[in-house]
RNA sequence: GCCCCCGUAGCUCAGCUGGAUAGAGCAACUGACUUCUAAUCAGUAGGUCGCAGGUUCGAAUCCUGCCGGGGGUGCCA
């Protein structure tokens, strides 16, 4: 057990005396933030103080006469307002770090409860490349996969991908007419890419062509509307009315940006497809955007042919999206995407009508809802069906075939509405039983503080990223090595590169809070210096070169245990750091925030560099100090281990 | 129009179910490799936590208004 579950277990039977609110108030004990306040800190008097009208200082008192922490704690402080400072006790300490180091799990207990998730991520759209914007998901849905199930839960991961939308349509259509035979027998998965973008490209010439003479007119439209206000700016008076047409002018002229930016992508597009020499490609393919969409019903239709042309293209796809799995070492229990709910979305259409809930507006078949103003459609006008329709099958499907208690959504929270209304819903469908979360994260933003596209072309992919990644962590691995007296070979510092390069990408991804947006920055997220995946990484490779310096291995050390020992403030800090794990990996499930773990184990690792500078292992004073210290870096190295794997991220020997 | 999110050090961000003097990393500056790997450590400097009110013993955290940025908003996902 941990200690602020120990405590706690301590204070509940006093508490019950003051308030009926036992768990509120419990909550209220909390690691302190400075080492003089003691190890943990307890709240709880003033709110007391408060509801009961007695001086928070007397209650505060009257607990601390009542509890029963000896075993625990051998210092108890009241101080300020009614503070309760508690430091744990030296022996209690000892005995539960000898504890961790004898167990597999490093004393972290499972949960008492324990529940099936459904973690649902990364959901790419296959047969378009991967690109940066798909990474959080990715890797944030692993790591809490695998931490509800380090935790003792039923966690199956599922990816829910696209495979059953346009991009066949477009592929399809590209294939049919413009396919190079040779180059698909080579490179089915280049060929395929290519033919995507190529499609892509024609229909994004159509529309711009259609478009930009409109959009010259909008700007000079909103150009007029400037000078017009600014005319109306120059003879305003009162004051609210400045302010106003301040706000106007501000608004156009963001709107005439805006306007710009379009009229420049769609100049691109055409610019390009002259620059190809495509422009009678084009012309020959005039209708194409609407072609897609018919190829694409096709396929929904059941069309022999296409539906042949998908199950051909598929494989290929998603063998190309596993390289990049690989790569980051993600592998799902489940990868049932679109497609296979395909048949099944009628009868939710059907059941959902049936019951009342849905009904026909404008055509659509839709759910409308008590607290939003648009309503949730699930069948267009022409019949198709939405991905609203999907997620509502597949919700309906993990219910009945796995009695799933909790899925986790790890999806952009740009579409936080979205799921509101699915699990609205969901709950009027029946299934209310299970907790459905959006486990949502902030966009990664373009330089220029716009969310990145997936189609402007020069968007950074994740391939090119991963390899870039490698390619510094590489370098610096290089200059390392020749300063070690032992170097490492040259193929194994390929293989530390990998490590190394793709662990700080994740860790940079994962040591953010996930509800934040961020701008993506090449340094920030291949950074391998500060508070990056390579610190922590560093640290159990200096453990383990201690290992290696040290006359007396690693199995002799576990199979006699000695006791702990605390000859410096640092090793206690030590002590109360690696106890608090299971604590940390708590905290990380409550709001489904990995970011938590990552704090934890830097926290941790800040501390043993420093233990590291401060306490020498090899030359202890005493033997016994030194069999302590060797535990201590055991446990450092084991913890940082685990927890690193948690998050999906490899440690190495030497670096 | 309506709804959501964000605004903390020069930069990137923690901290947000209210708790003691607001923290890291990067960048800058000063020190530390004959010593278990300097991808490290020790230190200096850097802040009216967007602004104004309110609630409270106590507010970066909760409430209201305003300013600034982003997102979503009936047939894309």
């Amino acid at each position: 057990m941990n200690a602020l579950k120990e405590l706690q277990t301590c204070f509940q039977p006093v508490l019950g005396k003051y308030t009926d609110n036992v768990d509120d108030m419990l909550n209220l004990i909390r690691p302190s933030k400075e080492a003089k306040f003691g190890d943990f800190q307890a709240n709880f008097a003033m709110p007391l103080g408060k509801s009961t009208g007695k001086p928070p200082r007397e209650i505060a008192e009257e607990i601390v006469a009542a509890v029963d922490l000896s075993g625990l704690c051998e210092h108890v402080e009241i101080a300020g307002p009614g503070f309760i400072n508690l430091t744990l006790k030296e022996q209690w300490l000892k005995s539960n770090l000898a504890h961790a180091l004898a167990d597999d799990r490093l004393g972290v207990e499972p949960v008492a409860s324990p529940r099936n998730y459904i973690v649902d991520y990364s959901s790419p759209n296959v047969a378009k490349a991967m690109h940066v914007g798909h990474i959080r998901s990715t890797v944030i849905g692993d790591a809490l996969t695998r931490i509800l199930n380090f935790m003792g839960h039923q966690a199956k991961s599922d990816n829910h991908i696209g495979d059953w939308g346009t991009q066949f349509g477009m592929i399809i259509y590209g294939y049919r007419n413009f396919r190079v035979e040779a180059d698909f027998d080579k490179d089915p998965i280049g060929e395929l890419s290519r033919l995507y973008r190529f499609v892509r490209l024609l229909i994004d010439f159509h529309k711009s062509t259609g478009k930009l003479p409109e959009l010259q007119t909008q700007l000079k439209q909103l150009q007029a509307e400037l000078a017009d206000q600014k005319q109306q700016q120059s003879i305003a008076e009162e004051k609210s009315a400045i302010k106003k047409i301040k706000k106007e002018i501000s608004q156009t002229n963001k709107r005439i940006a805006e306007c710009q930016q379009q009229i420049a992508k769609a100049t691109g597009i055409v610019e390009q497809v002259n620059a190809d020499s495509l422009v009678e490609t084009a012309d020959a393919h005039k209708d194409i955007a609407t072609a897609v969409l018919l190829e694409t019903a096709k396929l929904h239709e059941g069309n022999a042919e296409n539906r042949e042309l998908w199950e051909k293209f598929l494989p290929i796809c998603k063998q190309d999206m596993q390289t990049i799995y690989d790569r980051l070492d993600v592998s799902f229990d489940m990868e049932l995407g679109e497609s296979y709910y395909h048949q099944q979305l009628g009868d939710v259409v059907n059941d959902l009508e049936a019951k009342g809930f849905a009904r026909i507006s404008d055509g659509a078949m839709c759910v409308f809802l008590e607290d939003f103003e648009t309503p949730m459609i699930v069948r267009k006008q022409d019949g198709a069906f939405l991905y609203s329709t999907t997620d509502l099958a597949t919700i309906k499907y993990r219910m009945e075939n796995f009695a799933a208690d909790a899925c986790l959504y790890v999806v952009d929270h740009r579409q936080h509405e979205h799921f509101e209304k699915l699990f609205a819903v969901a709950s009027m469908w029946g299934y209310d039983q299970a907790e459905l979360k959006h486990v949502s994260f902030g966009t990664v933003m373009g330089k220029d503080g716009k969310p990145f596209q997936t189609r402007s072309g020069d968007t950074v992919g994740l391939a090119g990223l991963l390899d870039e990644a490698e390619r510094r962590a590489l370098v610096i691995a290089k200059e390392v090595n020749e300063t070690l007296s032992h170097p490492v070979d040259e193929s194994q510092l390929k293989e530390n590169a990998l490590v190394v390069g793709i662990g700080s990408l994740k860790y940079a991804d994962l040591s953010q809070n996930r509800s934040s947006d961020y701008t993506f920055d090449y340094d920030k997220m291949l950074a391998l210096k500060g508070n990056t995946a390579t610190y922590l990484q560093y640290g159990y490779a200096r453990v383990q070169g201690i290992w290696r310096k040290v006359d007396t291995d690693i199995d002799s050390v576990r199979a006699n245990p000695v006791e702990f020992a605390f000859a410096t403030g640092i090793e206690r800090s030590l002590a109360v750091q690696l106890l608090r794990f299971e604590e940390a990996l708590s905290d990380v499930l409550i709001e489904y925030k990995p970011n938590l773990l990552c704090n934890y184990l830097f926290d941790l690792c800040q501390i043993f560099f420093r233990f590291f500078d401060q306490c020498n292992v090899k030359n202890a004073e005493t033997e016994s100090l030194k069999f302590s210290r060797l535990q201590f870096c055991d446990l450092t190295a084991r913890t940082l281990k685990t927890g690193l794997g948690l998050l999906n991220i490899g440690v190495l020997d030497k670096m």
